[in-house]
RNA sequence: CGGGGUGUAGCACAGCCCGGUAGUGCGUUACGUUCGGGACGUAGAGGUCGGAGGUUCGAAUCCUCUCACCCCGACCA
């Protein structure tokens, strides 16, 4: 195969072996997107190594990686959360049942979905064969683990609330709840989640759907500024509000087969647990008034949208602000001479970008290959990687590889500390920008039911279209279809147009999509 | 809850149809050679074959029951 014309048969045959070890390896990685989108994600959450299954049913372990950007996120909301005003507290776990009973719509919209905590005491079996539940230990009340935690914080809000001088409350809380979901999958939708819920409490109705509206820009702007996802505000449809809300708000965004993902919710509450945990305050009339109330949450459900908006086929890619590693240095050596040389040169780079603020990792292992640490850290998403070999100490360079792109260059060394930031800046950039171009290009607007139904299948994405505004129409479009309203866009303009169900008039488009 | 699948070494799996020494790859440990895109050699360690019962001289393998998890649906702030 080499023999007949040296150079380009030998080129020829070094690159076909390259592209073919290339695919084999690659294969026993993750699955391609095109091949299995499904299969794709779940093995790329393994071999990033974010999480994985844990034995127990629809729970997953996030592991320390997986953490790591979690706890980013935490970090960055719960500023943003200070910012506006808001502090954290921190409520049970346990709800007594008669609590979760008291919203009517509330308790109708999980009840199929609780885990029940009803004995207090375990022995051991009276054959000696391990242990079972006490029945002499049976609850007076059963116990609900929170699937979230209006019931148990207004019950908290009528103890602190007498006067209109108590409000607002403006309280966050950073928890885990459950919801037993039938089908459950890593991040999207898990038994057992972590989460942030606020809880407010306000002393006009104004003053709740402000605070409402403002959660709302706080989450989007957490998804295109932070984790470069851009999104959709929009208000829910009666059918797809809270249990118990009299409006909610979403943030919706699209993942890159074409599904919607619901990144955030905010409600306004209304007065409805207010009059279910008779919450009221003494208003400056002196007359007695029901609170108004909003909560607003998102879940480690944000770390599957992260994943699946910008991530390829050889592995993650990670917005630089949410990275827990921005910068990895593989260091590129024979003999532990050179190892001690470059470590040196490494070390002075390693501390000026520290000294901005970077999270640097030197990986100076000798028991793993360059070309090995290079595929570990794109399948970790790192977002720029530079090598320092023998032949960059003799010319004063280093390689700097962008996840993102892919793009390799020879940098000087002494640029490296002006010019890693606003590489990570222009990352940081591009992946939101590449989003967004992404969902310009799968969002259509559509005028018909039959090209509605042909969009869903041929090219799915959000869809734009008229919608009569009833329950009906709703229902009916996603039993035919499995498309539902993602939202009602808080910026859709005014248009006349006709219901592509029932032909019934509409003024505005609403956004709709199959999702996750 | 319906459909499908899987439980065998840390991980991925083969062996089962047709019963007879529990295997392969990765990982791991030691040593040596390697190191600019996923290295290789040699030697070693590592298993209640998901669980219970049954058939049999003998069960990972056959039969019955059972448990668990995963995937695809249905459901779902």
């Amino acid at each position: 195969m080499i023999k007949n014309t040296p150079t380009a048969g030998c080129s020829e045959y070094i690159c076909r072996t390259f592209v073919i070890r290339k695919t084999l390896e690659m294969g026993k990685d993750i699955t391609n997107r095109a091949d299995d989108y499904s299969q794709w994600y779940i093995d790329l959450v393994k071999k990033a190594d974010l999480a994985e299954n844990s034995d127990v049913r629809g729970c997953m372990v996030i592991k320390p990686y997986g953490f790591s950007i979690w706890e980013k996120m935490q970090q960055a909301l719960d500023k943003m959360f200070k910012d506006t005003g808001h502090s954290n507290a921190y409520f049970p776990l346990f709800i007594p049942k008669s609590f979760l009973a008291k919203e009517a719509s509330h308790v109708d919209g999980f009840a199929k979905e609780c885990a029940i905590v009803t004995h207090y005491r375990l022995k051991n079996n009276p054959d000696g064969s391990g242990i079972m539940v006490d029945p002499d230990a049976k609850l007076e009340e059963e116990l609900i683990v929170r699937p979230t935690s209006e019931t148990v914080i207004w019950n908290s809000y009528k103890k602190w609330i007498q006067s209109y001088r108590d409000l607002p409350i403006l309280i966050n809380q950073w928890c885990n709840v459950v919801r037993w979901e039938m089908r459950t999958r890593l991040f999207l939708r898990t038994s057992e989640f972590l989460w942030q819920e606020g809880h407010t409490a306000h002393a006009t109705s104004k003053e709740a759907e402000k605070e409402t509206l403002q959660m709302l820009d706080v989450y989007a702007d957490f998804a295109e500024n932070f984790m470069a996802v851009p999104v959709i505000k929009g208000k829910k449809s009666e059918g797809e509000k809270f249990p118990g809300a009299i409006d909610t708000y979403c943030i919706e965004a699209l993942m890159q087969d074409g599904k919607a993902l619901q990144a955030g919710t905010s409600h306004f509450l209304g007065q409805n647990f207010a009059k279910a945990f008779d919450v009221q305050f003494t208003n400056k009339e002196g007359k007695l008034e029901l609170v108004w109330g909003t909560s607003w949450g998102v879940s480690t459900r944000l770390m599957g949208a992260l994943i699946m908006a910008h991530s390829d086929d050889d592995g993650l890619i990670l917005p630089p602000k949410l990275a827990p590693i921005h910068v990895v240095i593989v260091p590129i050596f024979r003999t532990e001479e050179e190892l001690a040389k470059i470590s040196a040169t490494v070390e002075s780079i390693a501390t000026s970008l520290r000294k901005l603020g970077l999270a640097v990792k030197f990986d100076n292992r000798d028991t793993y290959k360059p070309g090995y640490k290079f595929a570990e850290y794109e399948m970790r998403g790192v977002p720029v990687r530079i090598a320092i070999g023998p032949r960059d100490l003799e010319n004063g360079t280093v390689e700097v590889a962008r996840r993102d792109t892919k793009e390799k260059q020879v940098m000087k060394m002494e640029d490296v500390v002006d010019e890693i930031p606003k590489l990570l800046e222009a990352i940081q950039q591009n992946i939101y920008k590449r989003a967004l171009k992404f969902r310009t290009e799968n969002t259509r607007k559509v005028d018909s039911y039959n090209d509605f139904k042909k969009a869903l299948d041929e090219t799915p994405g959000f869809i734009l279209a008229h919608w009569d505004g009833t329950k009906e129409s709703e229902a009916a479009i996603k039993e035919e279809t499995k498309a539902t309203i993602r939202c009602i866009p808080l910026d859709a303009p005014t248009e006349i147009g006709k219901c592509i169900y029932s032909g019934k008039p509409s003024d505005r488009r609403v956004l709709f999509a199959r999702a996750y």
